[in-house]
DNA sequence: ATGATATTCAACCATTTGGTTGACGTTTTC
DNA sequence: GAAAACGTCAACCAAATGGTTGAATATCAT
């Protein structure tokens, strides 16, 4: 519970984790291409895709020799429900949900 | 900027440090009182203090010889934007935004 | 079988983190 | 002015973090 919080927000500290993330947000991608734009060792990377692993942010698959990475977003809900504790409706962007809500009021929430 | 967020999601990935967060949600607080509840020196909360207001996510203002711990909820909004970045919109509690919505949108928004 | 590719493991290192204790500076109260 | 309350500082410590290198493992291609 509070363990997997620390985990989250731990792994989100890290700016190169971010960046990962970031990378994962477009595609699965493998170890070493994850790594390729980053100016350290693999195994860095590997340490890093490890703590994310672990937090949940993302998974990892093994097919053939490659290890597959891949975004697990639903790990930000249990941080975003925590943030939402702190009356920090306020502190998301009302704009972007404008939109957003616009078509999912209107769509297929409730007939 | 990048070293914001750093900061903001390390002070979060402390249990201690969301359960003064959440003491400060409720109301201001002496950093003695803060320290109260905890199993830990009056140092070691000092210390989280430090670590809180470094990340902004609460301010101190001293007033004769108490100090004053201030909730600065804001600041969780850069780490807000950034999640939003990961089609989080459905990681968020659309329930509980629902609700919110109805009176926004009906409300002060655009005329 | 050989060799190349993909990834991790192990040992090591420097720095940061979270905690302790005891002394110290301020402000208030008696 | 002396004593008490509030909070930080400094020195220390153990453990965790983020990185390195070199060897090891597993898979694929020739």
């Amino acid at each position: 519970m509070t363990a997997q919080l620390d985990q989250v927000f731990a792994a989100l500290a890290d700016p190169t984790r971010r960046r990962i993330l970031a990378m994962l947000l477009e595609d699965d991608m493998a170890v070493t291409d994850v790594a390729e734009p980053f100016e350290m060792s693999l195994a860095a990377i590997s340490k890093h895709l490890t703590v994310l692993t672990a937090s949940g942010l993302i998974s990892q698959e093994k097919r053939g020799r490659v290890k597959w990475c891949k975004l697990e977003p639903d790990a930000l809900r249990e941080a975003s429900v925590w943030m939402q504790g702190f009356g920090q409706m306020d502190a998301i962007d009302l704009d972007a949900f404008e939109d957003f809500l616009k078509s999912e009021l209107g769509g297929t929430s409730t007939p």
